[in-house]
DNA sequence: CTGGATCCCAAGCGATACTG
DNA sequence: CAGTATCGCTTGGGATCCAG
């Protein structure tokens, strides 16, 4: 999906692995999943996620926020007010999601000192010199 | 983690998001999930693997399975017999993170039509006339 | 308040060629 | 067989400024 066939035929693997690749992508974002963790807990307005997730950019936050929506996983309701007031939610698809991706945190939490000392461990073992550059 | 801090502080946000990103970007990468799934059926080699992924390069396929051992979810075992043989297999750790995948690709099996009803209808409402260009 | 437009750097990834 | 090295295109994403 992050580039548009190099030129010569480039065949996409079998139907299985490409419906993986496709759900992935779907949140392979760097902010998608923490948007829709925020967005869970009912309608929230656009600054309240600027403000909420900390770190995001107003211009990855839109972006984001699109393609979701985009994808029928986010809801947008704009009031015509005089300050314009914007609140998102989440479809009913993408709550199923939700809890999907709360197994993968849960799997995350368990795991997350493991694969640090795997690390650690790993490079330790073959660059230790190039640390204290 | 895709990029190292523009110059100016940025924020991580709490924690809670964090290892959110965390466990993603693990598996964010393009080959990744495939790597994972075709080596969760037992002991597979390099070559193996890059004629059953079709459409990874050899340095993917390198680079990706040096992370996901770096990340201890990938065992690497090397014979040094004459022309030489390396196995890849998962580590359990992996084999729970397998089983979460499954969990996402349900997901996106059902709702893969929902998703592309959503993106056409989406598409079709905004910019119809950048289709033919 | 909620974005869109532009600029630009850095990371991801592919192509190709070389090697123990 | 199983990589490593180099190159260059493409994409992601931050900064900044403009606008309804």
């Amino acid at each position: 999906m992050s580039q548009r066939n190099a030129g010569t035929s480039v065949q996409v693997a079998d139907p299985d692995t490409c419906r993986v690749r496709e759900v992935l992508d779907r949140v392979a974002g760097k902010w998608s999943v923490q948007i829709l963790v925020a967005a869970s807990r009912g309608p929230i307005r656009f600054t309240e996620l600027e403000r909420g997730i900390e770190g995001i950019s107003r211009r990855m936050l839109t972006l984001t926020l699109r393609n979701l929506e985009r994808d029928g996983l986010v809801t947008r309701t704009v009031y015509p007010t005089v300050p314009p007031k914007v609140e998102y939610g989440l479809t009913p698809v993408a709550l199923e999601l939700h809890e999907t991706l709360r197994r993968l945190t849960d799997w995350a939490e368990r795991n997350r000192g493991y694969v640090a000392r795997a690390r650690a461990a790993y490079d330790a073992e073959h660059q230790p010199e190039l640390l204290d550059a």
